[in-house]
RNA sequence: GGGCCGGUAGCUCAGUUGGUUAGAGCGCACGCCUGAUAAGCGUGAGGUCGGCAGUUCAAAUCUGCCCCGGCCCA
C-alpha cells in the first residue's frame, strides 16, 4: 500500500506522531482568521428565529502601557470560557473589548521618558506636549496585547473597544458626573489623604500600598498643660505622638470615654530635665508602662474616667493658633456653649495598645483626627466659624509664623520640635519607634505624609444601604467574597474621594463663576456649545495649526481648562475647576460609556440590550477597584427614579450591573511567590505558548570555574523554569541572529544569578557575542533592555512548548480559579499531559484504526442501534459527563467542569479503548467491529465540542478532522458554530457505571495477585474465583466475565456468592456507624468491641442462618439486623487472593504443561509483533516469517501455525531448527526473523 | 495591628449533612502489555489531615486558642 493510495481512500488526516501543539494551533489561528469564525459564532446566533437570549458579558479593561503577564493570562482566559459555552448553548454574546488609558501610571511613564519628575517640572516641560505624550503612550504595547489575545484564543472584538479617554467616553463619564451633580451626591469637601508633597498629589490607596517601608521615627510624649482655673488644673495630659510635625497643628485630645484614666505624681529623679508640671494624667493601664520609660515612679493620686475628662481644656503645644483662637467659643445645637479648640474629647478609636491613652488630634492630618473634627462640627449651630488648623503648607513645609521652624521640610522639622518642646518643658519623653511608614512607590526617598486636602467627592455612603443590598444580590465567586472582602469593604465605606491634582484624566466637568456661587455641570460638549456657542474655537485653531492634534483632546487638559461659561446667575465667568478624576470612575462608567451613552445614537437600545452583565471576573484586587466602582456607579446612578425618568425598560432591580462575578486569585510561581519581574522567578507567557526560549545576560565566567566549550552555565531555577535537568541539551544563539546556533549542554551552577548565563570564549565568538558589562550584577528585569550582543537565547529545541490550549486548561484544571495558581512549564506540561496529550492519542488511535479499515462518518454508520457492553458503557459515561459539565458550567465552576472532563478522558482511554483495542484489530468490518468506531466516533465528536469553550484549538482541530474532513452528515465549518452537547438521560445507564466500577476494581485485585505472586499476565492460568462483598452485585456483574477473564487471562471465573466460596476468604463483621450511633449511642463502642472479638465467619454463619446477630454487652444482650452490620470478606491466608473493596479476588496458580504451553505460544506472537515494530512495518504488511528454537517451541508454533500466521500477518510460516540468533524465552530458546 | 483565604502523601489538589481503613493525579519504585509504540496499563511505598484544647458514642470535617503562608487593609 503506498502513500498516495491510502490518501484518495483515507477519511481521516492521520495524526503526526510529534507532539507539537503551537503548530497545529497556527494553522487553527489561521482557519478561525480566513474564515471569520468568531464574527460567525455571534452573528449565527443572533439571526437565530424568535427571541435570542443574550449573554452579556464586560471586558475590564486593561492598560496597553505595560506587558501582559501570566495573570492577564488567567484572566483572559476565564473571560473566555463562559462567553463561548453560552454561544454554544445558542446565546448572543457580544464581546467588546476596552483599554483603560488614563491615570498616573501612564503620566509616570512619559514623566521617565521625559527624564523629569514631579508636577512642577512637567509644567515646565510644558502640560500641552506632556498630555500629546501621554496620549502616544497609552497604547505602547497594544500590538503585544492584540498578539497575546488572540494566541490564547480569547475571543472579543479588539477593532471597536471602548477606550476611556476617547471623547464619546469621556463625555459618557461627564454625564454620569452631570447626575451624580443633580442628585446632591457630588461635592466638594476635605479630605485626609496620603500626600505626595514633593508631587503634589494625593495618591490612591493601592499605590500608597506600594510603598510602606520599615522605618525608625521619632516618638515623642508631650504634656499638654491643663489650663488654669479647672479641677485638674496643675495636671498634665500626656499624648503621645510619631509625627512631631503635626504638634504646631494641634486641636484636641482624645480620651476613650469607657476608659479609666489616673492623675499621678511624677517622682522625678535628679537632675531629670524641669517639666511644666509633675503631675501627669494618663490611662490606668499604661501608666507603668510609661513610668518604666520614664525610669521613675509615678504615684497615682487619684483615679477617674475618661468621660470625666471630656471638656477639659488644656494649652497647646504652641502657641502659633492659641494665641488668637483660644477665645474662640461655638454654640452647641442642643444648647450649650464650648471652646472650638485645644478641649478634651471622647473618642472610640483610642485604644489602649500603644501610647498614653490620650491621642493628639491634628485635624488636618490623619483620618481618625479629621472625623473627630467633623463630628464636632456636625454639631455645632455655626460651624464655618471654626477653620481648620493646618500648619503645613501643600509642599510640606511648615507656615509662616512658626519662626526657625518656618520652610522647614516637616520630616526635617521634627528634631527642631523635639528640642524646643524640651526647651519649655513639654517634651515627658523621647525615643525612636521602628515601623511601617509610607513612601511614595515611584520615588522612594519621599516619605508621604497624610494632610486633609480639599478635593471633590461622591457621596457614597449616603446611598450605601442601596449598594449593600445590590451585593447582596451579586453570586460572587467564591462566595466568601460577598460578606468578606467585598462585604467589609462596603462596611468601612467612606465618600469616594474622586478628583485628582494630576493631568491626564478624564477632566471633572464642574464649572464655577469666577463672581458668585454659582456651578454647573454640563453633561456633554453639546451642552458647553449651547451655553458658549464658541467654547472650544481655542481647540480648533489649535488643530487647525496642528493637524495631527488628536479629536480626542478637545475634552482633555489643558484644552478644556480654556473653555469658560457665561454664569447664568450673575453674567460672570465660569471656569472649569482644576481637577481631574479617579481613572477607577472610568473603569465604572463602562457599561454605558462604552456605548457612548446616552449621547449616541443607538446608545439606549444597546446600553438596554446589555446591562446589566451576566458575569464578570478579574483579580481579587479590583475588589476596590473596578469591582467597587462598577457597583457603586450603578448603585448611584441608576436608581429606580431615574431608570423610570430614562426610560430603561424593563427596569433593572438588583444586582447592578453584574449577576455573577469570578473572583480570580494571583498567580505565583513554582513556589506560590508572587512572580515579580525584578527577582526573575517569572515564566514569560511566550515560553508556554511558543518555543521553550529565553534571552540571558552573556557572562565570561563564573565564580571559581572557567566554562569549556560547549558547555553554558546558568542558575538551577532558571534550568527548573524551563524545565530541564542538569546536563540538558540545548541550542544558544544571539538573540538577532538566530540562524547561527550552537549546540551546547546546560549546567546549573550555584553562585550565579537568574537570567545570566556563562558562555565560553570559543561559544562567544562562534555567535557573535560578548560579555554583558553589569557582569554578575545584572539584575533579571534589565536583561531584555541590554544590547543584543549581550544576551544569549537558549532554547530547547527538542521539546516544543505546550501551546495554547495548555495553557489555558491549566488555569481551568488546576484549581479552582479563585485559589492562588503555581505556575511554571513543568506545571503546565503536567496537567496537559492528564488531559490534552491523552486525548489526542485516543484520537491519534481511531484514525489509524478507521483509517486502515476505511471507516467513514455517515448517517447509516452512526444510526442508532442499541448499544452493548462497553459501547454502552462509555456513551452513559459520556452522558454523565455532559450532564455534569453543564451543571458546573451553568454555576460557573470552571474546574469542576474540567475534572468531569477529564475523567471521561480517563474512562476512554483506560478502559473504553484498552478492552475495545481487539474489536478494532479484528478482520473484516463486521458489526462489532462497526459498532466499536461509531461509539469512539461519537465520543470523540462530543468530546470535540464539550471541550471547545475549554481549548478551543485542539476542540477544533479534532472536529475538522473527524467531522469536516471526513464530510460527515450535518458538519458545520467549526466546532465553535456548533451547539453545546446536551445529556441524553436515555443513555444514561447508573447501573451499568456501577457495574463497571466494580468490574474494574476486581481487574485491580487479580492483577495484584498476579504481581504478588510472580505471574506475568501472559501466562494463562486455570480459574480465578471472585467473592463480593455484595452478593446482589453477582448477577449484575456475570456478563461481563469474559472481559474480566480477558484481563486476568484466566480459563474460568467463578462468580460466588459469600459463604459459597472454598475456604478462601474469612469475614469480618463490623458495626454500621451510620445506623447504629442514632440508636446506641454510647454503646456502639462496646459492640465495636464485642465483634471484635468473635469470630468474623462464625458471625457471618450466625447471620446467614438467622438473620440477625446477638451481642452480649455489659448492659445486656442486643439483636442487630444485617442493616445494621457491615460484613466484608477478606483473603485467608495460604491463598493467592487479595482483598479489595468489592471483595475477593481468589487465583488458582497450578501450572499445567498445556497453560505453559499457552504462555509460550503467547510469548511467541508478542516477540514476532516486537520485531515487526522494530523493523517499522506497515500495521498492514504481509511478511514471509522464519522461526527457529528449541524443541518444545516448534511443537507449539506448528500446532497453531495458522493462528500465529493470522496474528502476525505472515503470509508463510517456516521453521528452520537451527535459527540463528535465537534468544532465551523462559527455559526455552526462540528465533525470528523475516524472509 | 485588623480582615479575608489557605495549611491533607515528596509535589499539585479532592474530601458529601461528623460515621471509625482519608482519596486522585504527578513524581518515585517495581512490574505488565505490545497492531495507540518517542505510546498504553497495573501494583506498591509514602499521611500524628499545621498544633493544642473542647463538643461528641464518633472529628480532616463542628467550636475556641495558637503557629505558618498568601493576599488585602492600616
Amino acid at each position: 500500500m503506498t502513500a498516495s493510495l491510502t490518501m484518495s481512500t483515507e477519511a481521516f488526516r492521520p495524526v503526526p506522531t510529534e507532539l507539537d501543539f503551537p503548530k497545529y494551533e497556527a494553522a487553527i489561528l489561521a482557519l478561525w482568521r480566513e474564515r471569520d469564525i468568531f464574527a460567525k459564532s455571534i452573528s449565527q446566533r443572533a439571526r437565530a428565529e424568535g427571541e435570542v437570549r443574550r449573554f452579556v458579558f464586560y471586558e475590564g479593561p486593561p492598560t496597553a502601557n505595560g506587558l501582559p503577564h501570566n495573570g492577564h493570562v488567567l484572566t483572559r482566559v476565564s473571560k473566555d470560557l463562559f462567553p463561548r459555552y453560552h454561544t454554544m448553548l445558542g446565546a448572543h454574546s457580544v464581546r467588546k473589548g476596552g483599554w483603560d488609558t488614563h491615570g498616573l501610571p501612564v503620566e509616570v511613564e512619559v514623566e521617565k521618558e521625559l527624564g523629569i519628575h514631579g508636577k512642577e517640572a512637567i509644567k515646565a516641560y510644558g502640560v500641552r506636549p506632556f498630555v500629546r505624550r501621554c496620549i502616544d503612550s497609552v497604547f505602547r504595547y497594544t500590538a503585544e496585547w492584540e498578539r497575546l489575545t488572540e494566541r490564547l484564543g480569547f475571543w472579543v472584538t479588539l477593532e471597536d473597544a471602548y477606550v476611556t479617554y476617547h471623547r464619546q467616553y469621556v463625555e459618557s463619564v461627564w454625564w454620569a458626573l452631570s447626575e451624580l451633580y443633580k442628585k446632591g451626591l457630588l461635592y466638594q469637601g476635605h479630605k485626609v489623604v496620603w500626600w505626595w508633597a514633593q508631587g503634589g498629589t494625593a495618591l490612591s490607596a493601592a499605590e500608597v500600598g506600594l510603598g510602606y517601608k520599615t522605618v525608625d521615627d521619632p516618638s515623642a510624649y508631650v504634656l499638654l498643660p491643663v489650663e488654669e482655673g479647672q479641677e485638674l488644673s496643675g495636671a498634665a495630659l500626656v499624648v503621645w505622638t510619631t509625627t512631631p510635625w503635626t504638634l504646631p497643628s494641634n486641636g484636641y485630645a482624645a480620651v476613650k470615654a469607657s476608659v479609666e484614666y489616673v492623675v499621678a505624681k511624677l517622682q522625678a529623679k535628679e537632675g531629670a530635665a524641669q517639666l511644666r508640671s509633675g503631675r501627669l494624667i494618663v490611662a490606668a493601664a499604661l501608666a507603668p508602662e510609661l513610668a518604666k520609660k520614664l525610669g521613675a515612679e509615678l504615684e497615682v493620686e487619684r483615679t477617674l474616667l475618661g468621660s470625666e475628662l471630656v471638656g477639659t481644656t488644656y494649652e497647646p503645644p504652641f502657641d502659633l493658633y492659641y494665641a488668637e483662637r483660644k477665645g474662640l467659643t461655638v454654640k452647641r445645637r442642643g444648647g450649650g456653649e464650648v471652646r472650638a479648640w485645644w478641649r478634651v474629647v471622647a473618642e472610640d478609636f483610642v485604644t489602649l495598645d500603644s501610647g498614653t491613652g490620650i491621642v493628639h488630634v491634628a485635624p488636618a492630618f490623619g483620618e481618625d483626627d479629621h472625623a473627630a473634627h467633623k463630628r464636632e462640627l456636625a454639631s455645632y449651630e455655626a460651624p464655618e466659624a471654626v477653620e481648620l488648623l493646618c500648619a503645613v503648607n501643600p509642599d510640606g513645609t511648615l507656615i509662616d509664623g512658626l519662626g526657625e521652624l518656618s520652610g522647614l521640610w516637616v520630616k526635617a522639622a521634627d528634631p527642631l520640635i523635639s528640642k524646643q518642646l524640651a526647651a519649655r518643658g513639654l517634651l515627658l519623653h523621647s525615643e525612636t519607634y521602628r515601623h511601617e511608614y509610607p513612601y511614595c512607590w515611584r520615588a522612594d526617598q519621599d516619605p508621604l505624609i497624610q494632610m486633609a486636602r480639599p478635593g471633590w467627592f461622591i457621596r457614597t455612603t449616603e446611598r450605601l444601604e442601596q449598594a449593600k443590598a445590590n451585593n447582596q444580590a451579586v453570586t460572587w465567586l467564591p462566595s466568601h467574597i460577598k460578606d468578606g472582602r467585598f462585604g467589609d469593604f462596603l462596611n468601612n465605606n467612606v465618600d469616594w474621594a474622586l478628583s485628582r491634582e494630576r493631568f491626564w484624566g478624564t477632566p471633572l466637568n464642574v464649572w464655577c463663576c469666577g463672581a458668585c456661587e454659582a456651578r454647573v455641570a454640563p453633561p456633554s460638549t453639546e451642552e458647553i456649545l449651547r451655553l458658549n456657542p464658541a467654547a472650544f474655537d481655542h481647540f480648533h485653531a489649535d488643530k487647525r495649526a496642528n493637524p495631527d492634534l488628536s479629536d480626542h483632546l478637545m475634552v482633555h487638559k489643558p484644552w478644556i481648562d480654556e473653555v469658560t461659561l457665561p454664569c447664568a446667575e450673575c453674567g460672570g465667568e465660569m471656569r472649569r475647576v482644576p481637577e481631574v478624576i479617579d481613572c477607577w470612575f472610568d473603569s465604572g462608567c463602562m457599561p454605558f460609556a462604552q456605548w457612548g451613552y446616552p449621547h449616541q445614537p443607538g446608545s439606549e437600545e444597546r446600553f438596554a440590550e446589555t446591562f446589566p452583565a451576566d458575569f464578570i471576573s478579574e483579580a481579587i484586587d479590583q475588589t476596590r477597584g473596578w469591582f467597587y466602582s462598577l457597583l457603586m456607579i450603578a448603585t448611584l446612578v441608576f436608581d429606580e427614579e431615574t431608570q423610570a425618568r430614562l426610560g430603561l425598560a424593563p427596569p433593572r432591580g438588583f444586582p447592578l450591573p453584574y449577576k455573577t462575578c469570578i473572583v480570580l486569585g494571583h498567580v505565583g510561581d513554582r513556589e506560590g511567590k508572587k512572580e515579580s519581574k525584578s527577582k526573575g522567578n517569572y515564566t514569560p507567557p511566550d515560553i508556554i505558548l511558543d518555543k521553550v526560549a529565553m534571552d540571558f545576560a552573556v557572562l565570561s565566567e563564573a565564580p571559581g570555574v572557567t566554562p569549556e566549550p560547549g558547555v553554558v552555565l546558568i542558575a538551577r531555577e532558571d534550568l527548573a523554569g524551563m524545565d530541564l535537568n542538569d546536563g540538558a541539551q540545548v541550542v544558544i544563539y544571539h538573540p538577532e541572529r538566530g540562524e547561527v546556533r550552537r549546540r551546547v549542554t546546560l549546567k546549573a551552577h550555584k553562585k550565579l544569578p537568574r537570567r545570566v548565563a556563562v558562555v565560553s570564549d570559543a561559544d562567544r565568538q562562534a555567535l557573535g557575542l560578548r560579555p554583558a558589562e553589569s557582569g554578575l550584577a545584572s539584575r533579571p528585569v534589565e536583561v531584555p533592555g541590554f544590547p543584543a550582543e549581550t544576551r544569549v537565547r537558549v532554547e530547547d529545541e527538542a521539546t516544543p512548548a505546550p501551546g495554547a490550549d495548555a495553557f489555558r486548561w491549566f488555569f481551568y484544571a488546576s484549581g479552582p480559579p479563585w485559589s492562588n495558581t503555581r505556575h511554571s512549564l513543568r506545571n503546565v506540561r503536567m496537567l496537559q499531559k492528564d488531559f490534552l496529550v491523552k486525548l489526542r492519542n485516543v484520537y491519534s488511535f481511531f484514525t489509524i484504526y478507521a483509517n486502515l479499515d476505511g471507516w467513514r462518518p455517515s448517517a447509516e454508520a452512526q444510526a442508532d442501534r442499541a448499544p452493548q457492553g462497553l459501547d454502552r458503557w462509555i456513551l452513559s459515561e459520556l452522558q454523565l459527563i455532559t450532564k455534569r459539565v453543564r451543571r458546573a458550567m451553568d454555576a460557573y465552576l470552571a474546574y469542576d467542569a474540567a475534572v468531569a472532563l477529564q475523567e471521561l478522558v480517563e474512562s476512554l482511554s483506560n478502559w473504553y479503548v484498552r478492552r475495545s483495542r481487539n474489536r478494532f484489530w479484528a478482520p473484516g468490518l463486521e458489526a462489532d467491529k462497526q459498532a466499536a468506531y461509531s461509539t469512539l466516533y461519537t465520543v470523540l465528536v462530543e468530546l470535540s465540542k464539550l471541550c471547545a469553550p475549554f481549548v478551543p484549538f485542539f476542540a477544533e482541530e479534532m472536529y475538522q478532522n473527524l467531522v469536516v474532513h471526513a464530510g460527515a452528515p450535518g458538519a458545520r465549518e467549526s466546532v465553535h458554530l456548533e451547539d453545546f452537547p446536551e445529556a441524553n438521560t436515555e443513555q444514561i445507564d447508573q447501573a451499568l457505571a456501577e457495574e463497571m466500577a466494580a468490574v474494574r476494581d476486581i481487574v485491580s485485585l487479580g492483577l495484584r495477585v498476579r504481581a504478588a505472586s510472580k505471574l506475568k499476565v501472559r501466562q494463562p492460568l486455570g480459574r480465578a474465583d471472585v467473592v463480593l462483598n455484595d452478593g446482589a452485585l453477582r448477577e449484575r456483574i456475570a456478563p461481563y466475565a469474559s472481559l474480566i477473564q480477558e484481563e486476568l487471562n484466566v480459563h474460568e471465573l467463578r462468580l460466588m456468592y459469600p459463604g459459597h466460596e472454598e475456604g478462601a476468604v474469612s469475614f469480618k463483621v463490623e458495626p454500621n456507624f451510620r445506623a447504629l450511633g442514632p440508636r446506641l449511642g454510647k454503646q456502639v463502642q462496646a459492640v465495636k468491641q464485642a465483634l471484635g472479638a468473635a469470630s468474623g465467619d462464625a458471625l457471618f454463619a450466625e447471620l446467614t442462618r438467622e438473620g440477625s446477630i446477638s451481642v452480649e454487652l455489659p448492659s445486656g444482650a442486643i439483636s442487630l439486623s444485617a442493616e445494621e452490620l457491615s460484613v466484608s470478606v477478606s483473603a485467608a491466608a495460604g491463598f493467592a487472593a487479595e482483598t479489595g473493596a468489592v471483595g475477593v479476588v481468589v487465583l488458582h496458580t497450578t501450572l499445567t504443561e498445556a497453560l505453559i504451553d499457552e504462555g509460550y505460544l503467547r510469548e511467541v506472537l508478542s516477540r514476532v509483533q516486537t520485531a515487526r515494530k522494530e523493523r517499522r512495518l506497515e500495521f498492514s504488511e504481509q511478511v514471509r516469517l522464519v522461526l527457529g528454537g528449541s524443541e518444545r517451541i516448534q511443537r507449539i508454533v506448528s500446532a497453531n501455525q495458522a493462528h500465529i500466521q493470522q496474528e502476525c500477518l505472515a503470509e508463510s510460516l517456516r521453521w528452520e531448527a537451527s535459527a540463528e540468533g535465537a534468544e532465551p524465552l523462559g527455559d526455552e530458546q526462540l528465533g525470528v526473523r523475516f524472509e
